[in-house]
DNA sequence: CACAGGTATCTCGATATCAAGATATCTCCG
DNA sequence: CGGAGATATCTTGATATCGAGATACCTGTG
């Protein structure tokens, strides 16, 4: 089946016959569909009463296992945004009681935000919801076809997660 | 090598082992790439006096063709965005000279946003710069590879591009 | 032990985005 | 032809994000 990419890329074999323009094909999909992915995530996550932006950092924390703790600076590394963007989002889960900040007791600059209760339960509710969702669009592939997708998107991630950037 | 979502997935297992995760090791990597690519193409578009979401308008706006031209409905079904975004990135294209407004002549409801020569300049050389970063990004891959990872994107993007979504 | 440079977090101002609703126009059925 | 509902765009208010800079603390060197 045809999708919008492939509208884009013969749009620009027509107007621009001069360039090559192969890198749409996987970039312009890797973008067009995060950005579906996102909205599907929104709705899926609003059931629970969520963010997309709270399930990442719930999740992050909860992944640590217990005590559920991190410091914010790792908190960045895994969710891909900026300090002052963190630091917002501990203090909205702070107001909302999903979170709490605690002294670092080996790093007086430092910070450990943990989970709460129900913090904790609130991410392993949402994230059972978000892979019901996920397993649907999957559908579409074979078990092995997931493989070969998430093997060859590796090659692309890992300069980037291993290479600071 | 291994990825942010490889640790991702194995402290799931790990903390949840009652959970299938497979579904992550695709969309979690299709989340984070696309961050990053975000990330590279505001560099790469800085050097051309653009940000990503004039790249955006500007580049849907030449690929339509001469006279470059299209409505709002039809730049928000390949932007992604919400109508009042692209109220707001149209007055600001304006204001920066590289679009106008004209009134569409079959319908009085509507607009056609038309790109400027100057716009269509500035496009171009975005473009043309972009492809070369991409080109980089992608040189992790055989051609083969690309081919196969856009196949099984496609695949994916489809149904959102296609069941109105 | 002092100091220079590095690191962790937070503050602040500007800005882009979204959701929901308003307005104007079109379309089609009876 | 008239009116209901669909459509195209814009408006508004709230909010999340970013970038740059500020502050406090740590660390290694001499």
């Amino acid at each position: 089946m045809e999708d919008e990419v492939d509208r884009l890329v013969a749009a620009w074999r027509r107007e621009r016959p001069d360039l090559d323009v192969e890198p749409l094909e996987v970039l312009s999909r890797v973008s067009r569909l995060a950005r579906h992915l996102d909205r599907a995530r929104r709705t899926a996550f609003a059931e629970h009463g969520l963010e997309p932006w709270e399930f990442d950092v719930l999740t992050a924390l909860r992944r640590a296992g217990s005590p559920y703790q991190l410091s914010p600076g790792q908190l960045l590394t895994q969710t891909l945004v900026t300090s002052g963007t963190m630091t917002n989002r501990i203090d909205r889960l702070t107001g909302k009681g999903l979170v709490k900040r605690l002294p670092d007791p080996d790093d007086r600059r430092g910070v450990l935000v943990r989970l709460t209760d129900d913090g904790r339960d609130r991410a392993d509710q949402a994230l059972a919801g978000l892979l019901a969702h996920e397993r649907e669009l999957l559908a579409q592939l074979s078990s092995g076809q997931q493989g070969e997708l998430a093997g060859l998107l590796r090659l692309l991630v890992a300069p980037f997660d291993n290479i600071p950037g």
